[in-house]
DNA sequence: CTTCAGATGCTCT
DNA sequence: GAGCATCTGAAGA
């Protein structure tokens, strides 16, 4: 089974953002079932100068170390008291910047991702739990059973927790860009058009 | 379909 | 102590 490397992650983040649609996300649980979905929304967070980034300026905070990582790492940390975002590290090493997964849609084992999410299987999901299924970050990391316990994982040991796979790759044609969600706080940077969905 | 309040706890000042 | 890269359920149009 193809995972993606460590060059792939290692470069520019909007690069990145971009060709990470379409892309296949793979978590193994305890137990070896592995849950699949493909990629559909992502957003670039780039620490150098992008105000919207925990670590803007080279901020170096305990929860920000993880930015600082090697490329293909994951970054996941707890929003709002009650939700996770994920996040994979991009450029090189030392430069904090990371594309968030702000959506994606189930491939595999969709009934136990359904259970994650909405305790039930995906047959019994009402169609409005279906146009909600993974259709945020922290809907994702729900539906994928991920916490800070997985918060720097490396992304390219296919026999970890979570790795990703080529899956089909994004037609150019077809990526939608338009402004990041939720940074109403990040000035100038509201405006860079740095979230990318199909 | 839309808006809105409330949940809940960590992170950094 | 303030704010947060969010989500849900309830209520209204």
């Amino acid at each position: 089974m193809d995972i993606l490397t460590r060059e792939f992650y290692a470069r520019d983040t909007l690069e990145a953002a971009r060709d990470l649609l379409g892309r296949e996300i793979v978590r193994r649980l305890e137990d070896g079932t592995l849950l699949r979905c493909r990629i559909t929304e992502t957003e670039a967070y780039i620490g150098r100068l992008d105000k919207a980034c925990h670590a803007y300026g080279y901020r170096r905070t305990p929860r920000t170390e993880t930015l600082f990582a090697r490329p293909g790492t994951a970054y996941i940390y707890l929003i709002y008291g009650m939700y996770h975002c994920l996040n994979f590290v991009t450029e090189e090493e030392g430069e904090p910047a990371a594309v968030l997964i702000r959506g994606a849609v189930p491939v595999e084992n969709g009934d136990i991702i359904a259970k994650n999410r909405f305790r039930c299987k995906e047959k019994e999901m009402t169609p409005y739990q279906r146009k909600n299924f993974l259709n945020g970050p922290g809907k994702l990391c729900q539906g994928l059973a991920l916490t800070r316990a997985q918060n720097g994982l490396d992304l390219t040991d296919g026999a970890g927790e979570l790795w990703l796979c080529p899956g089909a790759p994004p037609d150019p044609a077809a990526v939608r860009t338009g402004r990041r969600i939720g940074i109403d706080y990040a000035e100038e940077a509201v405006d860079f058009p740095w979230r990318f969905y199909l």
